[in-house]
DNA sequence: CGCGCGCTTGACTAACTTCAAAGATGGTGG
DNA sequence: CCACCATCTTTGAAGTTAGTCAAGCGCGCG
């Protein structure tokens, strides 16, 4: 139940290992006047593949942003059903929550860098920064945004439209003429689209047949027919 | 394309209608400060059943507040698939987006009173009032918080557990022990919970003749078993 | 009164899951 | 450096849930 922090550093620690969060901070969109003062609270951390940042439950305290690496929100059913809210890659903020617990667990799906900024200090940034506080408010709305086109996709999509949409949006984040990297593995993809582990190695194998990806290796995907999986994302295919 | 706005209405004309934006602005929960700077850019509208307030595309030039009435945020695929994002209540804002333009159209689930700020008016308040930046932005956090759980409805649910989850969740929305108003058809529910009117009709009987709800008719439910209802909605009935 | 729309019900179908097992992969220690 | 083992991935066959197609019912409105 309480937070379960893996490999609590300082900054001068870690100086070595990872940037220090001075260095972090300043890459905050286009928020340069709000970086020196959330330098003063942010702590950098490090967390090995599988470690969990925070639980279900555990009391709010802060908010992070990725640094490198990737982790994933996920929440449980009594029985064991998982469901994988979001993959958390560099550049994301997490931890924004209404309440004073967080309603989902973050864990770790590769090693990962994370800065952890304490909630009342980041608030207090907020109150008394109106650029930071407008800049803030546009990301939780884009967010807002992003899972309500979510809900689309779980609630009218096929597995293969989903499939197809999870590959593009992720082609979108990474490089652009690249593999397309995938630091989870088919389980994680399963849980995130809301289907099983042997759907998604399926669909994958049949995208492969038909000449719309390759699969160098299990944790690489090349997009060879972009054209094609957008249609099949948007559900205009044939 | 263009915005579809059925019956404008000046304050002074709806009078005697529905109440005049100042009396509603100042109902914003928690927000003493920000009514009556928002009442001077507010507009109350009605629009009738099957209306439509904007379109999917169209430019986002406003913000909006239920004032009565029931309206829903809908997307469509190409093929006429449907989704329904939210039934938006009284109380409820909406319009928040990070694009020029609305990602979702909205339409009235029944006649329904609106009050409308002009975007630009509305994100001046927020410039030069902290405080109400900050109960916005914990409004969007929670309006995210809610898309989050309900991606987990549609992901790992099954047709029954989300129809008990909606039910329970509208009944929070009404007056304890009373009937649980449904202003929107079976359609409505259907396309909020990626299934089709048929199995939400199904599930509605099958409730009934489990004795978990009364189906007085067809726009209320009587939750006879809030217990039974629950467990089912967690995915923990036996 | 009759028409239309929304709701219900039934029989059949399809998509995805479940269960089962074999095949790759990668990390670790000898 | 290689062998081993756990884990992840792929593939096949059978099963289940929810969708599709079709028809009848009932309420409300003109």
């Amino acid at each position: 139940m309480t937070t379960l922090l893996a490999h609590r550093h300082s900054q001068a620690a870690l100086a070595h290992k990872a940037p220090p969060a001075a260095v972090i901070a300043r890459s905050l969109a286009g928020m340069a006047t709000v970086g020196a003062e959330l330098d003063r609270s942010g702590t950098v951390m490090n967390f090995a593949r599988g470690k969990t940042l925070f639980e279900e439950g555990d009391r709010a305290g802060y908010v992070f942003k990725v640094a490198s690496g990737a982790l994933r929100s996920v929440r449980l059913l009594a029985d064991g059903r998982r469901y994988v809210i979001k993959f958390l890659l560099p550049g994301d903020f997490f931890g924004f929550v209404p309440n004073a617990e967080y309603p989902y667990s973050v864990e770790a799906v590769g090693d990962a860098t994370v800065v952890r900024y304490a909630r009342q200090a980041f608030e207090g940034v907020l109150d008394r920064n109106p650029q930071a506080s407008r800049t803030f408010f546009n990301a939780v709305c884009k967010e807002l945004s992003a899972a309500q086109e979510r809900l689309l996709v779980m609630g009218r999509k096929t597995a293969e439209e989903r499939l197809a949409s999870f590959l593009i949006a992720m082609a979108e984040r990474g490089k652009p003429g690249q593999a397309v990297e995938l630091p989870m593995n088919r389980g994680d993809i399963a849980d995130y689209l809301g289907l099983t582990v042997e759907t998604v190695s399926r669909l994958l194998t049949r995208f492969r047949q038909r000449g719309l990806i390759d699969l160098p290796d299990n944790h690489s995907v090349m997009l060879r027919d972009h054209e094609g999986l957008t249609d099949l994302s948007l559900g205009e295919a044939a």
